[in-house]
DNA sequence: TACATACAC
DNA sequence: GATGGTGTATGTA
């Protein structure tokens, strides 16, 4: 009987998020560069954190199973009939009548840089810093290395791997770029970062009759031609679905999932919850580990329990996902409901240099505030201690505020509360409230000015 | 409302 | 030597 526990490799049992499978990822040697960074993570204060992370999640998955194993035959038929009830109007719900693309950058940053410098092609490249990496090239994840992952990990992986640093004003030009070409296919087109929109093809392709696959290959091609860049595009009958897609092919590839229910749902029968957005490492493991799901269709053979276990919200969230259903309209305008300013910096318990991060942080605060005329009137301090234990403290005041000053003396009241401590992130964020538009101003609900230090605490 | 978590890029 | 910054949503008290 060979053991496995932990005991034999202790680095089995760190989970970090990059055990997830990535595009690019296959033929990764997956145990070593666990192995790597668990050797290399092993005693850090960052670590410890995790492992504390770890425990609590386990507990918490402990918790769900035990109430899942005082559920009884007579629950179970009481959640059936409430989950049956929820996936018929679920079902009746679904509309294939629309066509989504969604369009995702291949690598972004990394290929703008080397399209910038063609001397990197051909390189291992990463553009971040030694302690944080955004973007791997596709020769950089062969290796291993990926978004995420602190830059002296990566190096132990990929000796040769090339360091960019990152310059946000070249992505968001060739973004740009981008974003010229979307509206040619849907002026409501949905863009969700710098390397990532949606775009709804539905009218297109009736005036041109012609399918959502023709139309990805065009508008990768025209992004290609406008921009050097290559994209992958998945095309499905709503977001949800397309996201995936876009996935399945990359780097500069496309997925056709066709509107038609026997296909979406045979793509979604196999398909693992991980895969999907909004179910990250934690609700992976509380999904697979308490009801046995890792795919999407078992999310409906389960749905009686999901209803016994979960809230609302989830429920309806994982059983429409069960059901391969997403969202197929255009928001209106979604409207910010925050803004923030963080920043790191190493370890410290000088308290005039904590109130100095503070006033730079009140400062870029205030200055965004500005640009967008926003004001808000809940104030957040956030802040990391050097064991990386992240606290925030709120205020909500009775007017709304933009104002350097106001920030820095609410903030700074929030700060002198929780000291002495020794921190290394400080942020402020201003939460912000339905708009108000008044004085030209919009007025925010919140506002969090986050300071993030990382605060060492001592006993 | 305050705070913590989870998630995404 | 070293593990980010910005924003959204949700659960709980």
């Amino acid at each position: 009987m060979a053991s496995t526990s932990d005991g034999d490799r202790p680095w089995q049992s760190y989970h970090t998020v990059f055990t997830n499978a990535k595009a690019g990822m296959d033929g990764v040697d997956k145990e070593k560069v666990q192995k790597t960074v668990y050797e290399m993570s092993k005693g850090s204060k960052y670590f410890e954190n995790e492992q504390r992370k770890e425990a609590f999640i386990k507990q918490k998955i402990e918790n769900l199973r035990a109430q899942c194993a005082q559920i009884t035959a007579n629950d179970i038929s009481y959640f059936q009939t409430i989950a049956d009830k929820k996936m018929s109007e679920l079902e009746a719900s679904r509309d294939l009548s629309k066509i989504w693309l969604h369009s995702d950058m291949d690598a972004f940053y990394a290929s703008v840089e080397t399209l910038v410098d063609p001397s990197l092609n051909g390189k291992p490249l990463a553009v971040g810093s030694m302690s944080m990496i955004c973007t791997a090239n596709y020769m950089a994840r062969k290796f291993g290395v990926r978004a995420a992952m602190p830059g002296f990990i990566a190096r132990k992986l990929c000796p040769e791997l090339i360091f960019v640093p990152p310059d946000f004003k070249k992505y968001t030009f060739y973004s740009e770029l981008t974003r010229k070409v979307f509206p040619k296919y849907d002026p409501h087109f949905i863009a969700t970062s710098l390397d990532e929109a949606y775009i709804n093809v539905t009218e297109i392709c009736n005036e041109r009759g012609i399918s959502g696959g023709e139309v990805a290959e065009e508008l990768r091609n025209t992004i290609y031609e406008e921009t050097g860049l290559t994209c992958s595009v998945g095309v499905a009958p709503n977001r949800l679905l397309a996201k995936v897609c876009s996935d399945i092919n990359k780097p500069n590839g496309q997925f056709v999932l066709p509107n038609d229910r026997r296909a979406v749902m045979t793509f979604i029968s196999s398909l693992p919850i991980r895969k999907i957005g909004g179910i990250g490492k934690v609700t992976e493991s509380m999904l697979r580990e308490v009801l046995g799901i890792s795919t999407c269709e078992e999310m409906v053979h389960k749905s009686a329990h999901i209803c016994a276990l979960f809230s609302h919200s989830s429920s309806d969230f994982f059983l429409s996902v069960g059901l391969g259903l997403g969202k197929t309209d255009t928001p209106q305008f979604k409207m910010r409901k925050s803004i923030s300013s963080e920043r790191t910096f190493s370890a410290t318990e000088d308290e005039s240099l904590l109130y100095q991060k503070l006033d730079e942080i009140a400062e870029t605060l205030s200055n965004d505030m500005h640009k967008e005329d926003l004001s808000g009137r809940t104030l957040t301090l956030k802040l990391k201690t050097a064991s990386f234990e992240v606290r925030t403290r709120a205020v909500s005041l009775q007017k709304y505020i933009n104002s350097k000053q106001d920030i820095l003396s609410h903030a700074s009241k929030l700060l002198k509360a929780e000291l002495p401590l020794s921190l290394r992130l400080m942020g402020r964020k201003p939460c912000l409230t339905p708009r108000q538009l008044l004085n030209h101003c919009l007025y925010l609900e919140q506002m969090v000015a986050s300071l993030v230090y990382m605060i060492l605490i001592y006993a």
